[in-house]
DNA sequence: CTAGGGGTTTGAGCGCACTCTAAGTCAAGG
DNA sequence: CCTTGACTTAGAGTGCGCTCAAACCCCTAG
């Protein structure tokens, strides 16, 4: 596979694949007989996992640390470990952090609601140019 | 309120409250004799929202916006109200998202904890020195 | 043979959200 | 009076994670 395919298959972009390989965070890749990036499947794994730190805030220096333990041998696994707990129960946090703001903001929302409703009590047609009240209305859920 | 009191209670740095000013995100405050920041407790209100846009990664460019629609006017509810939906659509999306995440980085550490034990059969207390199992480097993140 | 469309490198540039520096002002306490 | 320390400004600097530019190379199709 070229870095064009696996930008492609990825969805990193083949800028951000160079990108992470110049830092480490992807194996050097082999060369085929031009000496171009030639890729195996396997690397889609690796890169589905980075995906998943990255969606969960994992800064790439954290990322930098856990492919190093990794590429240290089997024996960092307990060091692996700890890390993604550290790191779960990072996400864990944030997570609920979240759950609270979308409640705060579910509230905020509702007041916007309630304030329209008092302003235009009896009229739900009104953004409605001529007779197509049923666009209207679906533009206005 | 002096600035350095209002960063204190709104969790901002002194540099940070004068840079939303700056940008458009904070009023212009209130000064005193001497020229200085005097901040009303009412600030705190607004700023505990633009940090609960913040956490959920709205970025500084849209609370702008927000911003802006707010000191038009009460004519803007409708927009501030859309405003407030899509973004917490995204949060929403974001959200599970990062649940489906988790379970992943669940299930990735439980086969650290699992190794571990294979290891370690009868020992807990120790930290994995030996018992290297096959090295399916790539296929295993 | 030539054009196109990949690929290669190094190194610079960008957008975001701060964060700090330098040089100066001001008010209160010893 | 003098020092201390919190404040003021404009503007520069930082850290992150890309993203792109320039100049070049190589393979294939027409």
């Amino acid at each position: 596979m070229k870095i064009g395919e696996l930008a492609k298959r990825s969805g990193l972009s083949a800028h951000t694949i160079r990108y992470y390989e110049r830092i480490g965070l992807l194996p050097f890749a082999d060369r085929d007989a031009g000496g171009r990036r030639d890729y195996d499947e396997s690397i889609l794994v690796w890169i589905a996992f980075l995906d998943r730190l990255k969606t969960t805030g994992m800064p790439i220096r954290e990322m930098l640390h856990y492919a190093a333990l990794r590429a240290e041998g089997d024996h960092t696994g307990p060091a692996r470990r700890a890390l993604l707990e550290a790191h779960r129960d990072r996400v864990r946090a944030h997570l609920s952090e979240l759950q609270a703001c979308l409640l705060v903001l579910d509230t905020k929302i509702d007041t916007y609601v309630e304030a329209e409703k008092r302003t235009q009590p009896h009229d739900d047609t009104r953004y409605s140019t001529a007779g197509d009240q049923s666009r209207a209305r679906a533009a206005r859920p």
